[in-house]
DNA sequence: TCCTTTCAAGAAAACGTTTTCTCATGATTC
DNA sequence: GAATCATGAGAAAACGTTTTCTTGAAAGGA
C-alpha cells in the first residue's frame, strides 16, 4: 500500500496543497511545517517522481550520452558531470552508445521522451549531423566530438595536439610514424588531419590507419602493422583504448616499447604511468571538459538564443619513457 | 508547443484511447491503426514518460547501483546489466555511490521515488545490512558484495580465489606475502580472510593491510610498504584498482615487477595482461555476474516470496609474468 | 428471426502531484 | 478608521497518459 501526498495531509490535518508547499520549501506556518514534517516522518511518505514530473514540467534531469563506457576518459568526464549535477538539485541519466548510431538515435529520442532539461552528448560522426540538423525541445552540447558550428560544443585543440606529439617524436629522431586513428569520430578525424599536416611539414614518412570501434579491432590492424617488414619506428595511437591494444599486440608478438618502437598517443589513463617505461601522452583537461560542458548546458538554459559557442581547450603533453631515443641493445627487458 | 495523444487523436480522426491502443500494440481496425501511425508521424509525437508512468503505474525502470564507476569490473557488469534490459525493454538508471554509504542511501532513496522495476546494488557495508533489513518497494539483487542470507545475492567465491592465489604463490617459491584489501566492502574482508586462512595453514608470515577508499590512499600505503627494510616477497591486491596503485607506487620508487617482488591480485582488467610481464590474476566471470543477477532479478519480479538465494560463482587463476620466480641478477629492467 | 455473446471504439475516470484560483485574515497606507 | 495590499491556506484544476466503463454493432446459436 503506497501512501501519497494526500494521506500525508490528513495525518498532518492540512491540504495536500500545503504539504506540497513544505516540501518544496516555501512560505507556510512553522507550526504546520512541523506537523507536516512529522506526518511526513511518520507514514514514510516519498513522493513519486512520474508525478512531479508531470505536473511541474520539468525533470530536473539532464542525460550524459557517452560513446564508450568503458574508455576511462568518458568515465572521468561523467563523474565530473554527475558531481556538478548532483551539487545543483539534477539528476543525470548515463547512457552508453558503444559508438553504434543506431543505438545513439534511439537514446536522443529516449531524452525526448523523458523530456530532460538538456543533455551533453559525444556523438558518433551521423550522430553530431543530425543533433546540429534537428531541433530538439532540449539544448544538447556536444563534448569530445564537434559538428557544425550550430551547435554548442566543447573539445580539445585535437589538430594542435597531433601536431605536438609529432613534433616530439621527430625531436627525438623518430623518422618512420604510423598513427592510429578512430573512424567513428570527428576527434579521430582532427587528429589524424593534424597528423598528417605535421609529418608534412616536416617531411617525414607517414601512414595513417583508421580504425573501426569494436573488440579486438585495432589489435588485429596493430599486429599486422608490427609484422610488415618496414614496421615503423613510431606509432601514435588516438586514444587510450587503443594505446592499449597497440602495448597487446606487441607484446603478443615478443615486441617491447620503447625498445621495438615508440609509442606516443591521447589520454593519460593511469597505467600509462608505468607501462612500457612510462607512456608519453597527450592529457585531457577532463575535469574541465565537464565543467564547462556543464557550465555551457546551464548558460544556454538561461540563453536559449544566444549564439551557439565553440570552446576548445588545450592538452598537456606529459614526455615518459616510451618516446626516449635509445641504443636498441641497450634494452633487454621490455614492455 | 508540445503535441500530444490527443493531437495525434484529432489529427487521425479517433480517439485517444485508440492511439494509445495502437501504440501499445493491441488489437485495433487495421485502418485505423494506419491513420494513428500517419497521424504519429505527420505530428512527430513522442510519449511523455512521466505522464505512463504515473497511470501505468510502473516504470520498466531498474535501477543500477555500482561502488566504482571507475572499475573496470563494475562497467563490464554494467553492460552486460544493460544490455540484457534493453533487450526486454527495461530502462537503467546507472549511479555511482564512490564507496559513500550517504550517497548509497540517497540513492536508494532515488530508486524508491522513481518506483523502479528492481535494483542491482553493489553495497558498502553499511548499505547492504540497510538492504537486508528495510523492506523496499522493489526486489534488490546484490551484486560483488554479500548481506545477510536474507537478500539474493551473486558473488565470487572470494574466499577459495584468495586462497587458490596465496597457494600459487606459496608454490612459486614465495614465503612472505602481503594482502591489500578494500575496507568499504565484504569482497575485501572475504578475501582477507582466504588470505590469512590459507598463509596460516602452509605456515608462511604475512601482513594483511585494510586499504581505505579514495585517491591515492592505496599509494601511499604501498609506497611505505615498500620501503620498509622487510619488504614482502610477494604482494597480492584485492582488485585491478589496487594492482594498478601498487605499480604506480614501485614505479615511483624504481622497483620493478616480478624483479623486486611478485604481484597477483584480483580483476583480469585489459591493462594486466601486458604490464609487468603480464600480472597473474583471479579473472572473474563478469558477464555471468551481470547475466545471473539479471536473471534472479526477473525472477524475483515472478515469485516475490520465494526464498533467497544465494549465487556463488568461481573465478579462474591466469598465471602471468609477474609471480614467476627468477633469479635477481637476471632482471635489468622490468615494470 | 430473435436473443445472446463478443469485440472494438469512444467517453470518462484515474494516476499523484503542483499550480492556479479563491478567499480570509491581518498589516499598511492615506 | 476605511480602503488597499500582502500573505498564507484550502479547493479545485491541470499535467498527458492508460485503464475502466459504456455502448453499439457484428457474429453466432437456437
Amino acid at each position: 500500500m503506497t501512501v501519497g501526498i494526500k494521506d500525508v495531509a490528513r495525518v498532518a490535518e492540512v491540504s495536500p496543497a500545503t504539504v506540497s508547499r513544505v516540501l518544496s520549501g516555501r512560505a507556510v506556518d512553522p507550526a504546520m511545517r512541523d506537523r507536516v514534517l512529522a506526518a511526513v516522518r511518520t507514514t514514510g511518505y516519498r513522493p513519486n517522481l512520474a508525478a512531479r514530473r508531470l505536473r511541474s514540467r520539468h525533470s530536473n534531469t539532464i542525460g550524459l550520452i557517452v560513446a564508450d563506457i568503458r574508455n576511462p576518459f568518458f568515465t572521468a568526464v561523467s563523474r565530473t558531470v554527475e558531481d556538478i549535477a548532483y551539487e545543483r538539485g539534477l539528476r543525470v541519466i548515463l547512457c552508453n552508445t558503444d559508438e553504434d548510431p543506431a543505438k545513439e538515435a534511439m537514446y536522443l529520442q529516449l531524452m525526448q521522451e523523458e523530456r530532460v532539461t538538456g543533455v551533453i552528448l559525444a556523438p558518433t560522426r551521423q550522430g553530431a549531423k543530425k543533433a546540429s540538423q534537428t531541433k530538439a525541445e532540449h539544448p544538447i552540447i556536444l563534448i569530445d566530438r564537434v559538428a557544425a558550428t550550430t551547435t554548442d560544443c566543447v573539445v580539445l585543440d585535437n589538430d594542435a595536439m597531433a601536431r605536438t606529439l609529432v613534433a616530439h617524436l621527430h625531436a627525438q629522431g623518430f623518422r618512420s610514424i604510423t598513427g592510429l586513428f578512430g573512424a567513428a569520430s570527428t576527434t579521430g578525424a582532427e587528429r589524424r588531419a593534424g597528423f598528417e599536416q605535421a609529418a608534412q611539414m616536416i617531411g617525414i614518412p607517414t601512414r595513417s590507419l583508421s580504425v573501426p570501434h569494436g573488440e579486438g579491432e585495432a589489435e588485429r590492424l596493430v599486429s599486422a602493422l608490427l609484422q610488415t617488414p618496414d614496421r615503423p619506428e613510431a606509432i601514435i595511437a588516438s586514444n587510450g583504448l587503443m594505446l592499449m591494444s597497440v602495448l597487446r599486440a606487441a607484446h603478443a608478438l615478443g615486441l617491447s616499447v620503447p625498445g621495438d618502437f615508440a609509442l606516443a598517443g591521447f589520454d593519460n589513463d593511469t597505467w600509462t604511468e608505468f607501462a612500457a617505461d612510462g607512456l608519453s601522452v597527450i592529457e585531457q583537461p577532463v575535469e574541465e571538459i565537464g565543467r564547462t560542458a556543464m557550465a555551457m548546458l546551464l548558460d544556454r538554459l538561461d540563453h536559449p538564443n544566444a549564439a551557439a559557442r565553440k570552446v576548445v581547450l588545450s592538452g598537456r603533453l606529459i614526455i615518459r619513457g616510451s618516446t626516449i631515443r635509445r641504443e636498441k641493445s641497450a634494452n633487454q627487458n621490455g614492455v
